[in-house]
DNA sequence: GCCCAATGTGGGCAGTGTCCACATCTATAC
DNA sequence: GTATAGATGTGGACACTGCCCACATTGGGC
């Protein structure tokens, strides 16, 4: 029943879920193919049926690492700024770096509908990468940067904010050309709809 | 060369995209298939490649239409409004309420890649819709009811936010279980990003 | 009325996801 | 130390897909 311990491959799972993540990066969520995957681990067509139920539980388990990463990646962001607002800001556009940085990845977390059964931690990951959010809105609460009422609803506009900037340029809609110019957006819109703490409010106002 | 003009079929294309989309509607963009489209236009497995080049040709008009959809759907809400800033946000409302409505038809718009040659104006029509949003904005600058600066960034912020909560509704992340709580919750994110035209705001600050 | 190009058809090919029966291995009970 | 049972990997098969080819049919311009 131990996941980790080799059988006839050796920990056949991660190599197959590694194999995965690559090819996704590479081709896109499309073109991905189960075959494929096999090849590239070196198995069989058939045996990452004894893994994964199918080519959506596959893709389930690369959409929960996904949202591993992700996580890791708004932590570490906000750890290196004291101020919560300054956590939060800096958190939002760890997101948007994260969808610039693995694209396809991001795609595969977020097209599909969310799961409703079991998922191999796909909605538990991404249970948690919202929890973070939801602490460091009430962090800023708590400091005053933010407006007192539902957290809930504050982590969510800032989930729709961050998420709308990340899909609509991983997709290429906006009119931007680099991801530095697509981050600065990404300050922009964050900066914009969050109140700021100093009503001097002389930082920059439109990107670019 | 005039595609409106019956040959055989008679408009088969027009058949065939009719057929398309109610397929998407049905099976959603993965599950789609050209060979099940043409079944239901009652011709053989090779007659779309008559009118479109392949799958993601056909996908592609699909997404076309679903973008003039679109912006007749903003554009109507918008008209029955008369200060700008209400034509705006209720224009933002449509913008979710339209992707509630045909959830597959809207991922079909936005989950691949934006084209870059001709696309059947599929591209076109994003623009056009992309252009009512810019046209709202600009009429709240001159209002007043929006700050001056840089129209396009104020647009791409709007976007930007009804596009997050539309894609993350519709995919099910969102911890609301009617359409109604979600366009209560987009009116929400709404309000809280625009501005207020009077200081007292006294409108609802969270939804439910 | 004839002809050519536009349109529709049937067959075929390589590739896919998934099922099945079978082979192989390893942990564990004796 | 070995037999055995269950976990793991394999090869074959089936229905299906997108797309290519050669061919059939049709209708409008000469």
């Amino acid at each position: 029943m131990n996941p980790h311990k080799p059988y006839h491959h050796g920990n056949l799972r991660a190599d197959l879920l590694q194999a995965a993540v690559r090819l996704i990066a590479e081709v896109g969520p499309t073109a991905f193919t189960l075959r494929e995957v096999a090849r590239r681990a070196g198995v069989s067509h058939n045996a990452p049926y004894r893994h994964f139920q199918d080519r959506d539980d596959l893709l389930g388990a690369v959409a929960g690492e996904g949202f591993r990463q992700l996580n890791e990646a708004m932590v570490t962001a906000a750890a290196q700024e004291s101020r919560s607002q300054d956590r939060l800001k800096v958190a939002g556009t760890a997101y948007v770096a994260f969808a610039l940085r693995r694209p396809e990845h991001f795609a595969v977390m977020f097209d599909a509908p969310a799961p409703n059964g079991e998922d191999h931690g796909h909605q538990e990951a991404g249970k948690q990468a919202f929890d973070t959010l939801l602490s460091l809105v009430r962090a800023c609460q708590d400091e005053g940067s933010l407006p007192e009422g539902s957290s809930a609803d504050f982590a969510l506009l800032a989930w729709t904010m961050v998420h709308g900037i990340a899909k609509l340029a991983t997709t290429g809609r906006l009119p931007y050309r680099s991801n530095a110019e697509i981050l600065k957006f990404a300050r922009f819109v964050i900066d914009q709809s969050l109140p700021r703490p100093s009503q001097g409010g002389q930082g920059d106002r439109t990107p670019r």
